[in-house]
DNA sequence: ATGAAAGCGCTAACAA
DNA sequence: TTGTTAGCGCTTTCAT
């Protein structure tokens, strides 16, 4: 049997309520009896029971991480200062790859509350807002990175994703292109309108018609922006630059371009969004808007915890600033 | 409050019992019964506690993930494939990145037992096999995947390193190569050692004398590998050909190569190990040796549940095959 | 400074 | 078919 408690007890002569006390540092124990049982609970190497402790009252030290896909670079950084943050505050990450899929988004979310985490950290697109309501009403701590829940009320950090639409976007018109396209995540995430509107507005500044340029929507991933890169880079009416809402968009497009054997920057400027380990890897070095995807997740970790403790009443919105990041996938137009 | 048994109970004018019976499907209860039951956990939008049922002696339902980094793409493929494989047969993962620092690791083993995971699946490098023994004394299921824990009484899910080592360097000396450094991690890990190894074979095959040869160790990211190849590439018996025992090691090969304004795979070839996403994207592809990622993902996660269902007795040692995947930064040298 | 005992939400005999 | 009840390991009054 795993050693519980009564053994400590037994074992040092004392009762488990003094055990107990000495494990939270609760009560006034004299050093003695405290230091003899620690001694105890070392030899025998007891861990005592957070599931039992949660049992009581108290927290099962566990936060639930919605993510769409772990697999994708920007997600698994964030859920990487994410869990550091939580490892110094003495919480666990459990991990949930969403896919973006409704289905699968209830399903961990049942999953959670079974487990009765103290409080969950969303960074999932398509939420049905629905569901994540009932958590809010259920009093479980919800934080949102990455996104934001219009209708709800929930802590979130996230970029300020019309000013990074912007920097892209300016970028590429300062440096005198007039032909850009955009390369774009399902819409219907706020978090791509608002680059689309930083874009438009760029474009509008430099007195560039947005209406006449190419926006697409794209699944998000390389294998798709490629597709979608090829069939724009074919068309008659073909950009001298294209701004893709992520990196790894931007990836496909690097890769479209070398397949029509365009070279980048010369012939076709490309600038992402993100600024993942992918952006310094691929060949030439994106140029891309970052995000402080550091700052995000521990921030994010921050305020569920103060929440989880009871420490914040009010529930705070925060947004940070991107970063152009400029490397080598974008220069001035050489065809003007 | 939040609704217990207890409450659905008294709903339904039934006992705890009866609705824990119809909540775990277990006993004879009348459908009739079963059916009111249901319909009124629904209503109450009731989630039975998984924390209480743990406490009497059932599963949690959450198996501890250890892996390095989950920023590194191999890990987080590989964390992402166990996730998915759990999901299936209900279980979370609780994410660990260790860094490979054994404090981190015995933190988060001492974490992970006093919240009482079904198991623990181990994928860290250096490992003191001492805190994981423990693990086993105290019959707490264990299974590594990636790696192997001599020592260790456990499951183990990875691929044959020597023949991958192999199969890595006799492609390049196959092509011609005569003069091939490695850049591997660290080597006290013995999969980096059995890659080498089989390097080492490949190369006695072909007649040549690999200690001779360049064999650096570096730590495991693209930066190290940069500058150790750096080095390598700028020495007077530059090679002509490097294995790197990774791909974020052969990516900073790659990056040095282009900085001495050496063509790849012309002036050098280049090969990885692992096939993450990252390979596709270098330019030029990465030619590498392919881990089956998914299947060992699925593969651990379903020996650590079937140990937890106590299904299985005997431990299981699985060796899966690797697969050399040619792309573009190997060739045959140029120069004799 | 320490201990007795009730209770947290659920499961599993055992009774009825 | 359904209900009673004794734990599971721990926390927390409330006494002592």
């Amino acid at each position: 049997m795993k050693t519980t408690i009564y053994d400590i007890a037994k074992a040092a002569g004392v009762s488990i309520a003094t055990v107990s006390k000495v494990i939270n540092g609760t009560g006034r124990i004299s050093t003695e009896t405290r230091e003899r049982v620690n001694e105890i609970m070392q030899e025998m190497d007891y861990q005592p029971s957070v599931v039992a402790s949660a049992l009581t009252g108290k927290s099962t030290f566990t936060i639930g991480l919605l993510i769409p896909d772990l697999a994708n670079p920007l997600y698994a950084e964030i859920a990487r200062t994410v869990e550091d943050r939580g490892r110094e505050l003495g919480f666990n990450l459990v991990m949930c790859s969403t896919d973006n899929k409704p289905r699968r988004e209830n399903d961990y979310i049942t999953f959670l509350r079974q487990k009765r985490v103290d409080g969950i950290i969303i960074s999932t697109g398509i939420s049905d807002e629905e569901g994540i309501g009932n958590l809010v009403r259920q009093k479980i701590p919800v934080a949102v990175v990455t996104r934001e829940m219009a209708s709800l009320e929930a802590d979130s950090v996230k970029v300020d994703d019309f000013l990074g639409g912007y920097l892209a976007a300016s970028h590429l018109t300062g440096l005198g292109h007039r032909h850009i396209a955009v390369l774009t995540e399902d819409l219907s995430l706020a978090t791509s309108r608002e680059r689309v509107r930083g874009y438009r507005y760029a474009l509008n500044e430099a007195g560039i018609d947005a209406d006449k340029q190419f926006v697409v929507e794209s699944v998000s991933s390389v294998e798709a922006g490629r597709k979608h890169a090829l069939e724009m880079l074919r068309s008659d009416r073909s950009p001298t630059a294209v701004f893709a809402s992520n990196d790894l968009l931007a990836i496909g497009v690097v890769q479209a371009a070398k397949e029509l054997r365009l070279s980048i920057p010369w012939d076709l400027s490309v600038i992402g969004f993100d600024n993942t380990l992918l952006a310094g890897i691929v060949d030439p070095p994106l140029t891309t808007v970052a995000q402080p995807i550091a700052a995000m997740g521990r921030q994010v970790m921050d305020l569920i915890i103060q929440e989880v403790r009871g420490e914040k009443k009010t529930k705070r919105r925060i947004v940070l600033k991107p970063e152009l990041i400029v490397r080598q996938s974008t220069t001035f137009p050489r065809k003007v």
